[in-house]
DNA sequence: AGCACGCCGACT
DNA sequence: GTCGGCGTGCTC
């Protein structure tokens, strides 16, 4: 074992967050420090003319670096690591996989405070109890029903339920400890992952089917894929898995793509579960973070709930890891360290020994490609538990039909005929804003943005005209800034549109709006949520984000309102795309004993996606996808490499690039395809020009043997240095 | 990425 | 005469 000894002939290999794609070699602190030099300690290292904190990945007895020019490590920051020899491994294997310097990839996987040295020994993990006051209180609090559930949650936890659990209930602990009902004390070491199995429903044969399959392959490394609609009973398969290795003493890391479905899926696990649960996402403060992240590395909590930025918390008792909704594109990283947080979660499996399970009802074509190569395992759920049937699909053909802001008039019927029954209506469209396009009555002309290649969106509420991809705003005007003469008019409907016109069409009902527009502020998408759950909605209009995950259980009808748009688009994936989009939006109708009914708007009512997926279902739709990728030579047949490169000269970004070409056919093999440069489909964005050339293979090896080279020479190749450049490995889309 | 060095315009 | 613009060069 490589350690401390400080002897003179040890070399420390350290991480170091900077954008060059090597270690960097230190001395010890000091001969006689007496420190010992584990690897996955982080070290204060003096860097160039300042500071920075390094991660010890290695220790080694010499130096590719002569002597005289090594500096000696300032300080190191822990005595114990807080990364494992697993996680080194996985981290410098993800470096290697995405191309991306490995002291960005390996500080990435700390909570920012700890990145910026922050001691990880500072606070003694601290947690809550009831005192005997409070253990009365309990029974007879019963006039505040807020701290009441907060005590009751404190009385069935543990002995102790940690700060990091309580972090949204703050405020709420404070008064109860002011009151002495609740007491702070540390957290044990070693708390039990008790398992409370009361509430446990009884599965159905699939799910039990399923249970089983992942049970026998606890300890050993296996990937499964649980397909299965929304309502099928997915949560319970997970519960019951989790519940079993738990019992073992082993930890679970479980990954949703967005942060709102977090609070929903904690709640049931804390129902379920007496072992510690930490959440980790974007909406919790630096503090918060750290605790979570450092009581989980500690192995004092069972359960960790994440996004993506989960994904590389220390794990001491592996057990399982879970990622929900595994076709969700934000499991993909889009900037920096481009990342898939699902195909890492698979590596990180293999490399822990541990199962790796992967839910959805709409699975991507990568993951049912993998199924057929015998690499994953299919489980699946057939049909929705309890009484809920199947929604009817309907394709409503709006040709020639007028529209009122983007509603027909077969659709507005519909919705009277639900509403009047005292139902919900559930509507999708997948653009917010006012109007997409203000464009001049008088010569045509349309508000473009000067900094990127878009039309400025019409927001009437702020009256703005706004860019969804840089940002800039303007105040809105009524008169042509070109002709001078001409009105200004709003062009199509977006969100904010559609709501008015409900507002007017339906006055005797409720309409809610959910949209980034809408719920920028803290807690209002949760109050929406809640507003729509106590039926206090009767009209739900959205974005996006109501497709993912939620329980609308009165819903019986929903539509989406333009899908033309995914049906006719220049990237490959956007069929695969909307035809997760309509199941996963189908899953939202009918949940409850109601039969659910799903109206899609088109033009093009005989689009062969649209009567495939409609009439033989979701899988048999992906093999006619896979079989189109097959012939077209596109992934997962084959491996794409995107380089992308954006520079205040078009000239410069597209030069850059076609030096690249050049460096390739000079050195590929020909297993490797070379297509551009070409403009990215958004050409211009925040006033910088953006080109891509794409790298296509079906030989992955001989793909990154290509970019292994490239990225060493890539800093020397003619213009490398008027550009900014970006490797992504395996892109989610070509934008 | 930082951070410093370096060589040309508008200011107390 | 200086403050400061960001080009480019380096980091064990």
């Amino acid at each position: 074992m490589p350690n401390c000894d400080a002897s003179h002939t040890s070399v420390l290999q350290v991480a170091i967050a900077v954008p060059l794609p090597r270690l960097f070699d230190y001395l010890p602190a000091e001969a006689d420090s007496g420190q010992d030099y584990l690897p996955g300690i982080r070290l204060w290292v003096p860097f160039g003319r300042s500071r920075k904190v390094g991660v010890l990945v290695a220790v080694q007895s010499g130096s590719a670096i002569e002597r005289q020019r090594l500096k000696r490590v300032e300080q190191a920051i822990d005595t114990q690591p807080l990364l494992s020899t697993q996680d080194l491994q996985l981290l410098q294997w993800a470096s290697r996989y995405y191309h991306h310097p490995i002291g960005e990839v390996m500080l990435t996987a700390f909570p920012v405070q700890l990145r910026h040295g922050k001691m990880a020994e500072f606070s003694q993990a601290f947690g809550y109890a009831l005192t005997q006051e409070g253990e009365r209180a309990a029974e007879t609090c019963t006039r505040a029903p807020k701290q009441l559930a907060l005590l009751k949650r404190l009385q069935a936890g543990r002995q102790v339920v940690t700060a990091a659990e309580l972090a949204q209930d703050r405020p709420l602990l404070k008064v109860l400890l002011q009151k002495g009902w609740v007491h702070r004390l540390p957290v044990p070491d070693n708390l039990a992952f008790s398992v409370d199995m009361a509430p446990a429903l009884a599965p159905n044969p699939a799910q039990q089917q399923a249970i089983d399959a992942v049970s026998a392959q606890l300890g050993r490394f296996s990937v499964f894929l649980l397909q299965g609609v929304t309502g099928s009973g997915k949560t319970e398969v997970y519960m019951q898995i989790m519940a079993k290795v738990l019992a073992l003493g082993l930890q679970v890391l479980v990954l949703l793509p967005e942060i709102t479905l977090t609070p929903q899926l904690e709640q049931r696990f804390r129902q379920r579960f007496a072992t510690g649960i930490v959440c980790f996402h974007s909406k919790l403060s630096d503090g918060e973070r750290t605790r979570a992240w450092l009581t989980f590395q500690r192995g004092q909590a069972g359960i960790m709930l994440g996004t993506r930025s989960a994904l590389f918390t220390p794990m001491p008792k592996p057990g399982l890891i879970i990622l929900d909704e595994e076709h969700d594109s934000s499991f993909k990283q889009q900037d920096g360290f481009r990342f898939s947080a699902r195909d890492v979660a698979v590596a990180r499996g293999k490399l822990l020994h541990i199962p790796v399970l992967l839910g959805s009802a709409t699975p991507s074509l990568e993951s049912l490609f993998n199924v057929r190569q015998q690499r994953y395992r299919l489980l699946e759920l057939p049909g929705r538990a309890g009484a809920a049937e199947q929604p009817n699909m309907q394709i409503l053909d709006i040709r020639n039909h007028y529209l009122q802001a983007g509603l027909s008039e077969g659709l507005l019927q519909a919705m009277r005929a639900k509403l009047q029954q005292g139902q919900q209506v559930l509507l999708f469209l997948n653009r917010r804003g006012y109007a997409p396009v203000q464009i001049c009555h008088a010569c045509g002309w349309v508000a473009r943005c000067r900094f990127c290649d878009a039309n400025l969106v019409i927001h009437a509420a702020e009256n703005r005209l706004r860019c969804h991809h840089c940002g800039a705003s303007y105040v809105l005007t009524r008169q042509c800034p070109a002709c001078k003469t001409g009105e200004m008019r709003a062009l199509g409907a977006g969100t904010e549109r559609i709501e008015q016109e409900l507002v007017a069409l339906f006055p005797e009902h409720t309409v809610v709006r959910l949209d980034r527009d809408s719920t920028q502020r803290k807690g209002t998408l949760e109050t929406y949520l809640q507003q729509i759950n106590a039926g206090a909605a009767d009209i739900i209009l959205g974005t996006q984000m109501l497709a993912k995950g939620h329980h609308f259980p009165n819903v019986t009808l929903a539509a989406l309102l333009d899908i033309d748009s995914g049906l006719f688009s220049i990237d490959f994936r956007s069929s695969e795309k909307l035809a997760q989009l309509i199941v996963q939006v189908a899953g939202r109708a009918g949940r409850g004993e109601q039969r659910g009914t799903v109206i899609l708007q088109t033009r093009h009512p005989q689009h062969p996606l649209l009567s495939i997926l409609l009439q033989a279902g979701y899988s048999a739709y992906v093999e006619e996808l896979l079989n189109e990728r097959r012939q077209a030579g596109l992934p997962p047949y084959t491996h794409h490499a995107l380089l992308r490169a954006d520079a205040k000269q078009a000239a410069a970004a597209q030069g850059f690039l076609a030096a690249v070409r050049a460096w390739t056919q000079q050195n590929q093999l020909s297993a490797v395809q070379v297509l551009g440069p070409v403009p990215a489909p958004m050409s211009r964005r925040a006033g910088q020009f953006r080109f891509q050339l794409l790298l296509q293979s079906p030989n992955r090896k001989a793909l990154h043997g290509l970019l292994d080279r490239l990225v060493q020479h890539i800093d020397g190749l003619e213009g490398a240095k008027q550009v900014h450049w970006s490797l992504d490995v395996d892109p989610a889309d070509l934008s």
